[in-house]
RNA sequence: CAGUGAUGAC
């Protein structure tokens, strides 16, 4: 049962949902009884596929089994729907753990604080963060990096960097999703120091930039008119070793173009087509 | 006690 659960998890991973298909049903014929585990690897397979209808159906034969959900079950089936595009689904689902008599964890909460942050409401997932502290579940990495960037996003700079503060003060280690979050709300609240600062601290705390908070510094530099910043931080990354995304280009072409660097930034937008990037 | 779920730039 094991060996099959694990195979199962990693052929749902690599998206083989033939492969991994036949391996449940071998695992069934073999006269193994799939456990819990097994099945939420199914459900987040299906998931991640879009196969809804193959999803519920696990949930169907979990059931068949006399098996009850637990916290990962419901919290795969609310991010399941609020990826399909059912978010009133994914609430409902919410909901009905809560009637199951299990406490949403940590996870439940995030999920669904970022279903109603894709639909574009965003008082509603802080108002579920405010309910998750309420009832005394304590915030994690995934919590407050859904917080910060909230705030950000509506422009609230000072109070993201609070709450920066506050998640370090309570021994939650910032990660480098934390930091290139942050950097890009310092950058966009017009902060380019504090975003520079930001970039160092998630240095001197150990962590590798990657392409995403490469992007973000790039990006902030182009906006705010320096096109050699912006392009400092480009080669910088390079020597870095990384293998810079189409973002990171659009990011220092864009830098270019409004400075009227016309010359650089056809360099740039050829280099991207030389390695075999497709524009966006 | 325990294998499986969520977050960042364009």
């Amino acid at each position: 049962v094991f060996v099959y659960t694990t195979l199962i998890g990693v052929l749902g991973g690599a998206r083989e949902m033939t492969l991994m298909g036949a391996m449940y049903e071998e695992m069934k014929a073999a006269g193994l009884k799939p456990t819990l585990v097994t099945f939420n690897r199914l459900l987040y397979a299906y998931g991640r596929n879009n196969m809804l209808e193959e999803a519920l159906a696990v949930c169907a034969e979990l059931r068949a089994a006399g098996m009850a959900p637990d916290r990962v079950t419901y919290g795969t089936l609310i991010d399941l729907f609020s990826k399909a595009g059912q978010h009133e689904r994914a609430v409902a689902v919410f909901e009905e753990m809560q009637a199951a008599h299990l406490q949403p964890d940590a996870v439940a909460y995030t999920v669904l604080m970022n279903s109603y942050k894709r639909m574009g409401d965003p008082h509603k997932a802080l108002a579920l963060y405010r309910r998750m502290l309420d009832e005394g579940c304590e915030p994690n990495i995934f919590s407050y990096n859904t917080v910060i960037d909230l705030h950000g996003k509506a422009g609230r700079t000072r109070l993201a960097m609070t709450i920066f503060q506050e998640m370090r003060s309570k021994g939650v280690v910032p990660d480098v999703m934390t930091y290139s979050t942050m950097i890009d709300l310092c950058g966009k609240g017009g902060l380019y120091d504090a975003a520079e600062e930001m970039f160092e601290s998630m240095q001197a705390a150990g962590h590798v930039p990657d392409t995403v908070a490469w992007s973000t510094l790039i990006q902030m530099w182009g906006r705010a008119g320096d096109p050699h910043r912006a392009a400092l931080y480009f080669r910088r990354m390079l020597r870095a070793g990384l293998t810079p995304s189409v973002p990171a280009y659009n990011a220092l072409m864009f830098a270019f173009l409004r400075a009227d660097m016309f010359v650089e930034a056809k360099a740039a937008f050829d280099t991207l087509r030389r390695a075999g990037q497709a524009p966006s």
